[in-house]
DNA sequence: GCTCTCCTTTATGCATGCAAAATTAAGCGA
DNA sequence: TCGCTTAATTTTGCATGCATAAAGGAGAGC
């Protein structure tokens, strides 16, 4: 998981927190159906705790975008769309540019070793096919990465389009050939990383960005005409 | 104020939105003045409601970033420093730059038209050098412009990012002759929206924030200083 | 006079309870 | 059998209450 505050101590301090965590972790493992009411009850029962911090804690991931608060008739998971996910693979891409430009300048040596640590896993990964921990490591690196650009806001914002696109890693059939694309790509941005090219190294991730987005829309209509999930 | 979802009713329908609203303007208006706590029973007994819902849009606020929660020891307003300023306006530069390449495309004729009146106004007002309402007219122009990139996830992440600019500008004495330098600047934006030109528009865009960041992080060392308010 | 400790007061965090709204089920008529 | 009306059930939204942790203050000790 993204460590975004040093306050997330280890069992994340106060309940709020981890009833906020904890939902999130299970909207991103699919386990709560989308546009369906989420049983305040179950998770009350789930997390062993009452409506009360239950019902604050759904207030909060509405303001995240997470669910969608309908009211008088509970909260549901905030549905995917095609539209909503081109707008927010867009956005993302404003975001990595910028993320380009500086991290290119500002990563310090932690942030490089990291990065190469995770880019050469990531390759070996990607030769084994093993798409699961691809995806996994990939995560950590780009979120690495948006932390090198040494600006909190753009990695929360980072992080928040980030989950939306996760989740919708769950409803669609991933393209196994995308992701040797992507081990190519990523050469590529580790070598514009290693040399400080800012310019490069932000096109390449627009275009490492863009060619997700393909990769996802084009799978968009075809799987999201079947039954979503349960 | 800033309409994003179509949701947003007069009233706005629910408590909840009421009260994240309500409590948003509150801190906007700089009624709450930062880093002590925020008094639970006395916003209790200003908006007449009992402690749940005001605690629950506390959540959504802090989830929002606007006040920090302190376990145990109450809500206070996110206190604005020198850092966290620079890193605002640093990212609301990339969205500035997606909003100019999109927005010089995308703009409908109802965008164009709404942007030509508020440029009207905006430049009558800085002529008059009526500081308030420009600031208004400026939120106004700006937000109207976000719109136009028809990306609401860009827009949503631009409000929340001019909210904390807006807060910014309560605590610090704005220099008057910047206004007169904003509105020769938005001659510009204009001039590059009216071609349809996204190069252009993006660069004048980026450049404006550029200037209206330099010239209140020079305001932030001095003014900053002096008690921050009561 | 200063600091540390203990006690009082206040505020927070969470559980519970109750009224209103929505959902579901049942009954009725066509 | 299907649709509509109405009653029963469930769920939501908010208020209240209680246990606990923090803040404030008084008094003892140095």
């Amino acid at each position: 998981m993204i460590q975004l505050d040093a306050s997330d101590s280890p069992d994340s301090r106060t309940l709020h927190d981890r009833l906020v965590a904890g939902i999130r972790d299970i909207i991103l493992q699919g386990d709560l159906p989308e546009s369906i009411r989420i049983p305040e009850a179950q998770l009350c029962a789930q997390f062993q705790v009452s409506r009360t911090p239950l019902r604050e804690a759904l207030k909060a991931l509405a303001s995240e975008g997470l669910v969608t608060l309908r009211p008088n008739r509970g909260a549901i998971v905030t549905p995917l769309d095609a539209t909503l996910l081109s707008e927010i693979f867009e956005a993302k891409q404003a975001i990595e540019q910028f993320i380009g430009m500086h991290a290119a300048i500002r990563a310090d040596v932690a942030d490089l070793t990291a990065l190469e640590d995770l880019h050469c896993a990531l390759q070996q990964v990607a030769h084994r096919g093993d798409y699961a921990t691809y995806t996994l490591l990939n995560s950590q690196f780009h979120d690495r990465l948006a932390a090198s650009a040494q600006n909190k806001q753009i990695q929360k914002i980072y992080s928040k389009l980030q989950v939306q696109i996760r989740r919708a890693r769950l409803v669609i059939n991933q393209n196994p050939t995308r992701m040797q694309e992507s081990a190519l790509e990523h050469e590529g941005i580790m070598a514009a990383l290693r040399i400080r090219a800012p310019l490069d190294l932000a096109d390449r991730l627009v275009r490492h960005n863009k060619a997700t987005a393909e990769a996802f829309m084009s799978k968009v209509q075809a799987d999201r005409k079947r039954p979503v999930r349960i």
